[in-house]
RNA sequence: GGUCCUGUAGUGCAGUCUGGAGUGCACGCCGCCCUGUCAAGGCGGAGGUCGCGAGUUCAAAUCUCGUCAGGACCGCCA
């Protein structure tokens, strides 16, 4: 070993001891001819060594330090420093490294440094702590959902990186086949296929920390490569299911803070629109939407008679913060998430509003709104009036909009969605209904007659987990019964001649006895990054990409020889104008 | 595909609205001084394609258009 200890380790327990830290150099501190300071850095902390001024040596340098500790001379201890009643004195100094300057301090202060800056030069950025922190977070994180997938009996297993393509979801990554030019391989969506088959293949329990890549538009919240622990189940119904997950990302947090969360809470899809207008609602606050559309069933205000739903949320005592300009900034807002409009009230001190609708309410409507909010003076009121859903989904953006704290700050408030709805909307092209989850989702057994007459009202046995307004991740029960498969392939659009030559391979091992089953998967990232405090999973990230995808620091994607692309059968076309 | 914001020294910024010489600040860097500092201190110094390209103008970091790069968000992400 080149070093006897760590940097950040040493303590008055080691004085009188020689050691050897290696590390980098924090600071130099010159004082004359023959006294300086070098604060030595390695990932433990700091440690002040005393050494001859004539050693030239710069920040960054890596050094091995070897010297005795002894107490700091009386008034020279630093409180603000885990190693800052010792230094290490009569130092003898090995450069392992000369280093030239670096581009960004390696402290706090680079937290302001563009982003870029820090990506192009990311070997720097991992030295600073915040980061050391986050990566060992990361892998906190991993080690708890590992173990706790172990202790409840799950095996790991590696399913393929290199699969069929299927046009389902999102835009894939594709690989060139060398030895069939013209045909490719995808990169895993996720490896949902894989492990329905490891069910049918009677693996029991599988789980898998499961690097997935998606080809779209990159977030906050979005790489083209990312983690999910991936998991599935045999002979399980829905509390099973949740149940072990809830293990697992209870034991992560609490490994992370020290602190275990309350309980996951459970909530309906439907109760989630209807309270939060969120399938992933935050419930760090309350501002719940109020049902009005009683109030509104006879009334003569046109942008009301007609809505199907009407609802609203209060501002407490918002009235006074919220001036024209941003009341218009929120209608505007309102109207980008598919509102015809959005009405605000304030409330005034004899319960009547200050509102350019107030004089279509008639005196009933506006004292039973009151009412319906338990309003005061000076709360402000917003309204949206219009279908079911668009109706919650804008007064939920509004509600985060407005009342939202940031992602990371605590407590942490996990929540089960459940019984999301078998199929969504429509596809635009197809004018079929689309999956709500995917299309292997279980129905709701109370709903499966339905499925023929209304489909629209049938519930899935699927299932999100949500932290902090965060979806984490998502699972279902899966159909395993070729009957049921078909009817439900039948009301997505997709013949069995079609579902059969898409998914042939996954659905001809299900004649061949496959379990009940049902699994999860969440965001390892998304978890990692709430955990850390960080509201951008490329702060968890090792070597993430920015929005445009292109690697700053490597360059990737970049261009490949013609020879090569010659071996794989490909031409590159001039790009399109 | 769309909306909004950003781009000035190695790093972070001011200057841009209201055009007048790259005018400036902090940190860092280089040199000298300094025996108890710890984001040390003092003195001196170097360092600029104002993202890039056009246009307007006597004159552009500043105004206009385009373009590139980055960020947040919408679409998209079964």
């Amino acid at each position: 070993m080149m070093r006897t200890l760590r940097c950040g380790e040493l303590r008055t327990e080691h004085v009188g001891q020689t050691v050897t830290v290696c590390g980098w150099v924090n600071k130099r501190r010159e004082h004359g001819e023959h006294l300086a300071f070098v604060d030595l850095r390695d990932h433990s902390g700091v440690v002040q060594c005393v050494v001859d001024n004539t050693v030239d040596v710069r920040s960054e340098y890596v050094l091995a330090i070897t010297g005795t500790v002894r107490l700091r001379p009386e008034g020279t201890t630093n409180p603000e420093l885990s190693t800052g009643e010792v230094e290490i004195h009569e130092a003898t100094v090995e450069i392992l490294s000369a280093a030239e300057p670096p581009v960004f301090p390696m402290d706090e202060r680079a937290d302001g440094v563009d982003e870029m800056v820090r990506l192009k030069h990311r070997y720097l950025d991992l030295r600073r702590a915040r980061m050391q922190r986050n990566l060992r977070v990361r892998s906190q994180v991993n080690r708890s959902i590992r173990e706790a997938m172990y202790a409840q009996d799950f095996v790991e297993v590696e399913t393929p990186l290199l699969m069929p393509s299927t046009p389902e979801g999102a835009r894939e990554f594709i690989v060139p086949a060398r030895q069939r030019p013209g045909s490719f391989y995808a990169l895993p969506q996720s490896p949902q296929l894989y492990k329905q088959l490891l069910m049918v293949g009677g693996l029991d329990r599988y789980f898998q920390i499961a690097r997935c890549l998606r080809d779209e538009d990159l977030r906050a919240d979005r790489q083209y490569e990312f983690t999910q622990l991936d998991m599935e189940m045999s002979f399980v119904d829905v509390d099973d299911v949740l149940d072990a997950v809830e293990v697992a990302v209870l034991d992560a947090a609490e490994a992370v803070t020290g602190v275990r969360p309350d309980e996951v809470a459970r909530m309906t899809w439907h109760d989630a629109m209807e309270r939060f207008g969120s399938d992933k609602p935050d419930l760090r606050f309350g501002m719940e939407l109020v049902e009005l559309t009683p109030i509104f069933a006879d009334t003569g205000f046109k942008a009301f008679s007609t809505a199907g739903s009407i609802k609203g949320i209060k501002v407490d005592g918002g009235a006074a913060d919220y001036g024209r300009n941003k009341l218009d900034n929120l209608t505007d807002e309102a109207k980008s998430f598919g509102a015809k409009g959005m009405v605000w009230l304030k409330v005034e001190a004899d319960l009547t509003f200050n509102s350019p609708v107030a004089k279509f309410l008639s005196e009933d409507e506006s004292r039973a709104i009151v009412s319906a909010f338990d309003a005061a003076e000076g709360d402000l009121i917003l309204i949206i009036a219009d279908e079911w859903s668009t109706t919650c989904e804008v007064l939920g953006e509004l509600r985060n909009r407005i009342g939202r704290p940031p992602v990371s700050e605590g407590p942490y408030k996990y929540l089960w969605v459940t019984d999301f709805p078998l199929f969504v909307g429509v596809d635009a092209q197809t004018g079929q209904p689309r999956p709500g989850h995917h299309p292997f989702c279980h129905p709701h057994p109370d709903d499966i007659d339905k499925i023929a007459d209304d489909p629209m009202s049938v519930r899935a046995l699927a299932y999100d987990l949500v932290l902090n307004g965060w979806e984490l991740g998502s699972g279902s029960i899966r159909i395993h019964d070729a009957d049921l498969q078909r009817q439900v392939f039948a009301h997505l659009g997709i013949s069995d001649e079609e579902a059969d030559a898409r998914f042939g391979f996954f659905l001809n091992p299900f004649r061949y006895g496959a379990p009940p089953h049902g699994g999860f998967a969440f965001g390892i990232d998304r978890l990692a990054a709430i955990l850390a405090g960080e509201d951008n999973i490329r702060e968890i990230i090792a070597f993430p990409k920015p929005q445009s995808g292109l690697d700053p620091m490597t360059l990737a994607p970049n261009e490949v020889d013609d020879r090569h692309l010659d071996e794989l059968g490909i031409r590159v076309l001039p790009p399109a104008t």
